[in-house]
DNA sequence: GCCCCTCTTGACGCAACCTTGAACTGGCGG
DNA sequence: CCGCCAGTTCAAGGTTGCGTCAAGAGGGGC
């Protein structure tokens, strides 16, 4: 062999991507930015309800009572998915949809009481991602979010956490220090990616094993070990760490 | 066994159908192309009824009864988009609906008379893209494939990309290294194009090898090989590409 | 039929990686 | 001062994944 075999690009897939984010205690949560819905709705009743739900799924929930204020909150708020209801005091909810989709590139998911089928196939149409009938359940909702916003995850907010000179892009997989690549093994950005995914919370140890290894070894020195062996890349002073520490007893956490 | 799975032509421009496509006469054809829709459904009068009203929007057709039939037609057909009744004979349609999602990228559509909130959730975090419940309208149907069909859409291909010496063009099926021609093998030049379209980000083995051969045969070391020989041949030196990057326990990317 | 190109398959070697054991440090209480 | 504990570091296996070589099978063109 003349030459030894090419280097690999390290850091490798998660196990299971999907699964994992499932058991996801806050799937809203992404590298400590939630996930931002925007919930427009004549009914504060109906406002509270979703927002409730939302809320305690992790997303950061923002709403609008009428078809201006959507428009005006979305400029603000900027969300990565709006919830509309069709019957708005000020305008027609399909004229909402339409407007938007000129320029409004997220998911729109349209909420209703009215099941025929040509409103469903109009606002479909006319630019929505989903249509649910009301009356119906938050658990389904959150799942038809879910699916959306999977659908247009390349283009979902930038999961680039940036600590001092430390530099952790998760869509790319990539880690950079002082603006060089770090070349991680695929368990030390494992055990990255899961103190950074928990946004500066104190994972424990058996969490952070079952985030890497998956529910089955818990081997305290060995996540000792390879948390050793991360800090020697990701820190400037492994000595001193400034991003991955220790939590005496508990566990570590990322800052 | 030279060619052993029929592959589209390469310069099709898949799904870069632009809005005012959509007033087309018939939706399912683009630039003289079809659309390509499977059907999977035990029941041949479903089947039949939702051949014809799709055939008459201009989509191309093609049906499948069963689990395992349907993962063998989709490797021979190649569809847009997948209408999927989860009551199946053979396998249930949840694992179909997870088995196709660690390779399929397009849209599932998943049909079923079970209403309950327990399963559209579970079919959506399965992977599936929308949930119908029987009975529903054709209209309804159509426009949610479409309303799945334009989410696909965005990626706009470049005909011609360049990466320092490697010029790969994608509708002349020409690839050049520092202005010389490479003569590079179908299955070779199969892997490129999948890793050039991919625009830089990982495509996991499976994607891989189903852009490339289309069966779920999956072998590994075939893929290894080839993707060696088609280094030996777009990089400067082979031994440490440029382009062609490993992903250790994933899979591969173009830079 | 024959040759050539291509793909597949097996064997092999290397490099990277994870694990494991052992030594080391620092804090704390006896 | 000593032992203990939690954590860290170092070094040495053993395993795995990846790339390469080479042989061989299969198909298409001539």
């Amino acid at each position: 062999m003349a030459h030894p075999a090419p280097r690999r690009e390290t850091g490798r897939g998660r196990f299971s991507a999907s699964r994992d984010l499932e058991q996801e205690h806050l799937e809203g949560c992404w590298g400590g930015t939630a996930i931002r819905v925007l919930v427009v709705d004549h009914e504060p009743a109906i406002c509270r309800l979703l927002r409730g739900a939302l809320a305690a799924r992790g997303y950061l929930v923002s709403e609008a009572n009428s078809g201006l204020e959507a428009l005006d909150r979305i400029n603000q708020f900027r969300p990565d998915v709006v919830l509309l209801e069709l019957a708005l005091p000020d305008m027609p909810g399909l004229d909402v949809v339409q407007v938007l989709r000129e320029w409004f590139t997220r998911p729109i998911l349209v909420l209703s009481a009215r099941s025929e089928e040509d409103d469903i196939v109009a606002a479909l149409d006319a630019g929505a991602d989903d249509y649910l009938v009301k009356p119906f359940g938050l658990s389904e909702l959150t799942a038809r979010v879910r699916a959306a916003l999977r659908r247009c995850q390349p283009e979902i907010e930038e999961p680039v956490v940036i600590s001092g000179e430390l530099r952790v892009d998760l869509a790319c997989r990539r880690v950079l220090l002082s603006g060089r690549p770090v070349a991680l093994t695929p368990i030390e950005y494992e055990i990255l990616r899961a103190l950074v995914h928990a946004g500066g919370k104190v994972l424990s140890h058996k969490q952070l094993m079952a985030e890497v290894w998956g529910h089955q070894r818990f081997d305290l020195h060995t996540l000792r070990v390879n948390v050793s062996n991360l800090r020697k890349k990701v820190e400037l002073d492994p000595a001193h760490p400034q991003h991955v520490l220790t939590q005496a007893g508990l566990g570590y956490r990322f800052v």
